[in-house]
DNA sequence: TATGAATGAGAATTCATTCAT
DNA sequence: GATGAATGAATTCTCATTCAT
């Protein structure tokens, strides 16, 4: 393997470790079996590795033609979200890394800014795709953000360790949210 | 104010702004306006600061009773979010410096742990107070797990400027969808 | 026990430990169970409570009247050197750790030069008067000048594990010498 | 000179004057011209310097053959310290450093134990290839830790200046003991 | 391309000592 | 006499970065 490669996968891994700061680039060195020099060969200052390491994450942008089941909000979102998690369960601790050092990284927040709005806009996207008749624009909103936060959370924060099957039911009830404000606004005429 | 103060309130400035590992103990003396020998002589370490500021953290437990308004779920837990969010307002650094760093400090991971569990039992608490009549028991999870990772979210992630009434619209789509299913699975007793 | 003697001990036992140097203060006000500013009460500056230290060795003035047996060289040596050990066992550790602080401390080094001195002194004295006969003055030099450095160094060194009977035999070995010598020099018709 | 070497030799004259505990390492590159960084980049904490200076200490190990006299043990002993002293004249600082820092550095210590193991093991066997006849192995022991403790006392402790003279007189009262007594014990067999 | 010694600006921490109470 | 907060100089050690080879 590339030396190169060797260091982003050192950095990533003692950066989800340990933390940007406090993960001396010599470590880096030693745990990619590299010498010191090379590090800053490759990667002149330090934050360039947070840089090359957010190139790493996966695409996110799914063929939402493959994952809409229409007439079913639930199950749409459902593969909308499992198709995302297969994604970036191989970058977990990059996700969670990143995510750490947004604060600090503009690079690594503008990034995940806009990963989260492409992922909103997809699960959106989804929902109305998906077909669930007359609900109210606000009602879709709110539940784009609930199941993207959800998503979210789970890709960003460490050690969280909810099963799949509680995934599920969430967006089952958003879903069944929808469809209850969509039927109870409906039938009566309003 | 005492010296020890002082330094405390310094440092959760700083933490907030630039990181714990970034803020040097210098720059906290300096901006408490005493000796640098003293903020070691009140926190012999540094990652004392942190334990004492976890401290610090206001109590996050809600007088339920005041804020269940009976048959009426959504009311009740925008009171309860209110109620919350005005607690933390006055250390929304704070909360989420901690969150920054509670991967690389246990003390401030355990009590955040805490803290989130106190949080999912209260919703549900409110939840099963509002009355919602015979929801299953899986949905008044999925329901307090999607209103606490809401709080949760908003109280630790920076930079987040949600309007309130989005909030107060998730959480009405979430108690509709309890009531919708309540209501779907008791066709006859209703 | 009034606090200035319970710092003193501890003072004593820690520089034995760990060094003057390696011990702070603090520590020793620690361990003698006194609040930190009241060793530099009774001893303004650290350096005091090496002067302080110093007093405490036990005389070694012994009587020599009690220990020299006429005749016998190797056993009245052997008796002196059991009296100081005696006097000295109490205070093993001190008398060591000021040996390891007497390069850095004039008042120390001087001290001890004193007592290096007595002690040569007396060593000669009981083998003058133990009464060799006709030994030349300068084989009774070496041979004091051998059984004070046994003596000093059993005191001196620490971890220092020599039997006691083995101190016996060299004494006596060393008094061998000096009769030998006599019985070599006189016999041939001095 | 490489700035390793530069470094050791400023730490051996530093340690030497002011003790290990009150010279800084600032100080040590300083003194031998480097800047501060480099002397922990050869020596990543303080005690290495001392770990590195102990491999400084010269071989002890005196080729016998070339120093015992057959027949004269008193002459046989005075090579052998005449030999050790020429070795260690040009170290005699750092072995008086070492056995100062014996105390609190465990590896320090352990040289300097094994040092003195083979110094006496190195006197009993001059001691015994000079051939003295028939004289007890105890008074051989005796003998030997009364040389070995004379070598040792020269070589570590400071600022002795002792006449070369005087051990000669002292080995060789030491000698006739061993004689004497091998004489006392064979009035027959001479 | 690669390398590892060199550099120097800090960083955390320690600690003797002072001093107001 | 006693106390413990306060002070600040000094010290060890870290580390990103440079650079000659």
């Amino acid at each position: 393997m590339p030396a190169r490669e060797r260091i982003l996968r050192a950095a990533e891994r003692l950066f989800a470790e340990f933390g940007f700061q406090a993960t001396p680039t010599s470590r880096i060195a030693e745990v990619a079996g590299v010498p010191k020099g090379l590090v800053h060969y490759h990667f002149r200052r330090k934050p360039d590795l947070l840089t090359a390491l957010v190139e790493r994450l996966p695409d996110e942008r799914v063929d939402l033609q493959r994952v809409v089941v229409r007439g079913d909000v639930a199950e749409s979102l459902h593969r909308l979200v499992t198709e995302l998690d297969g994604r970036l369960s191989a970058s977990r601790v990059l996700s969670h890394l990143l995510w750490r050092e947004a604060d600090t990284h503009s690079v690594v927040r503008e990034a995940l800014r806009q990963r989260y709005e492409t992922l909103i806009a997809q699960v959106r996207a989804v929902i109305l795709a998906a077909g669930v008749p007359a609900r109210s624009p606000a009602d879709v909103d709110s539940a784009s953000a609930l199941v993207a936060r959800a998503v979210s959370y789970r890709h960003s924060v460490a050690r969280h360790t909810e099963e799949p099957e509680e995934m599920r039911r969430e967006l089952s009830l958003i879903a069944s949210a929808l469809e209850a404000k969509a039927g109870a606004a409906e039938p009566t005429g309003r």
